[in-house]
DNA sequence: ACACTAGATGAAAATGATTGTCAAGACCGA
DNA sequence: TCGGTCTTGACAATCATTTTCATCTAGTGT
């Protein structure tokens, strides 16, 4: 009995979310869904995207209005990234220390299951021009 | 010219805000209000929070379904808690490693500005109890 | 005390991501 | 091939947060 199965449209959905080099929403995803032939309901982009969260297979980050952003992960364990707030533009950190720290925690607090998520983001040095005015050369690249 | 004004609204929210031990959702923060004699509209409440956020007054965290909860602040310094995900009591804990390593961030990565918020979660001891069953003594202290 | 205006308020409507519904369709083992 | 289970997707429903916009007011200057 039972099992995750395979169909064409989680298919899809994988791998044009492997093709995404920067962090995608669920809706940006079913746009370029849409727009490559291979159109997918936007419930099962959710769906899917929810089920590769559970799985391990992608990263999460929320942006500052609370959308959720995914990215296909590359390792099998989870990482955290630095944002660009201008360009979108993501680079992974190595936090190590910081995973370190949290697991460290647990048995400082008494609270088990410990879940943490950290989220940083900035401002990259492509993005950093001399005085405002300037729209930006390369105006708002992806997201 | 220009300033922030002081009203009766704003300071209804600031004095409730203040009495409120754990962390609070503007709904919640609305309906406490509504409770005690000052009725407070909802949308000014939304505002007050953005500005006490922006003001740096008070600590913002976002729960599994991306609500924004506030504590007010009792330091000048932003912190980080640790929450319980069954009771949602929470507990501040000591983050300056992980500050440090935040700040150490941006010389490594070309970045500027940075920011970041952690979220931290688990089960606090009085949460965790033998076999399920039992509806929790105290059943779901607060949020 | 009075007038004046940048700020502030709040009811109601808009927004927008995410989830629920449920009938119709596809996968896969027997 | 058959049937039960898993999936799909159009559409409606949620729900926190934001906009709107007409009305009010704190606070400054006279
Ligand atoms: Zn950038
Ligand atoms: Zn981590
Ligand atoms: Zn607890
Ligand atoms: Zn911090």
């Amino acid at each position: 009995m039972g099992g995750v199965r395979r169909t064409p449209q989680r298919t899809a959905v994988l791998e044009t979310l492997g093709r995404c080099r920067e962090f995608v929403s669920a809706q940006e995803l079913h746009a370029l869904l849409a727009g490559g032939g291979s159109a997918v309901g936007l419930t099962t982009v959710y769906r899917a995207l929810r089920a590769l969260d559970r799985a391990g297979l992608v990263d999460v980050v929320r942006d500052e209005t609370g959308e959720r952003l995914y990215l296909r992960r590359p390792t099998d364990e989870h990482r955290h990234y630095l944002i660009c707030r201008r360009c979108g533009r993501s680079q992974p950190v190595d936090a190590r220390d910081v995973e370190a720290w949290a697991e460290r925690l647990g048995e400082t607090t008494g609270f088990a299951e410990l879940e943490h998520t950290l989220e940083l983001s900035g401002v990259c040095r492509p993005c950093r021009r001399p005085t405002a005015a300037t729209p930006n050369g390369a105006a708002d690249a992806g997201r």
